[in-house]
DNA sequence: CTTATATATGCATGAATTCGAAGATATGAA
DNA sequence: TTCATATCTTCGAATTCATGCATATATAAG
């Protein structure tokens, strides 16, 4: 099955694409509509040029489009269910995250426990 | 908004540690059900230090997990909706290379017109 | 000329991937 | 037990590629 390399391939190219936390943002921000470089740029707190940058980008692989108007260059999602697809796999994340702060607040318990309990350590 | 920062961020390593065609291919393989790295090694003709590799990368990234039996280290995904979601991604990818395909088509097509067209390399 | 955006250049900093050799662990054979 | 083998992991090193970012310059519209 060389069509399963090729696609995974691409998924994979597709995937380094979107891996960018700016570029994750921006697609979010665009889910809701089209923007410019402007509005993202204070949006995100993020120069113009690397906007511009990240928009590029997206653009050479598809993700996003340009509709020049006036000096301002308004760009929009490419596919409307990529948006979706990207956010479905923010609840992953979300309970990630989650469980890394419990874990670290266990961590956290059981290193104060072990201090309190370690004759070399207690002052 | 710095957690919508924050999630973006996790998003992106996450992405970043499935972007690679092998692992892409691990994940898909492993939907199906555990597997062990041999057969992992078989499946997608790749040697089995790579293969371990790659599992220990999503391991780490607690994407997949390890049950050992014997000799040996099975593997499965640590969340099943995690393989639907990244699959859910591959009909965007199948479009995409369908239209690269038929755009490529339009190039060899405009290519060998403008070859018959053109009295310098016509022959 | 100012505003809005794009691109070019350059650089710093690494980071990802892969391989081969060597190490660990479990099983089975002698 | 001891030795060999199968399975898998890890280490060290080489390669290679890239990524992100800033500054400066260019284009284009108004």
């Amino acid at each position: 099955m060389p069509s399963r390399n090729l696609l995974a391939r691409e998924l994979s190219v597709m995937l380094k694409a979107i891996a960018h936390p700016d570029r994750i943002r921006i697609i979010e921000e665009l889910k809701l509509g089209a923007l410019d470089v402007s509005a993202l740029s204070v949006n995100l707190g993020v120069t113009p040029t690397r906007i511009s940058q990240h928009l590029a980008l997206l653009k050479a692989h598809r993700l996003v489009e340009e509709r020049r108007n006036g000096r301002h260059h308004h760009y929009s999602l490419a596919e409307r269910d990529l948006a979706e697809w990207i956010l479905d796999g923010v609840p992953f994340i979300e309970r990630r995250v989650a469980s890394d702060i419990a874990a670290q607040q266990m961590i956290a318990v059981a290193k104060k426990l072990w201090r309190d309990d370690d004759p070399k350590t207690a002052n």
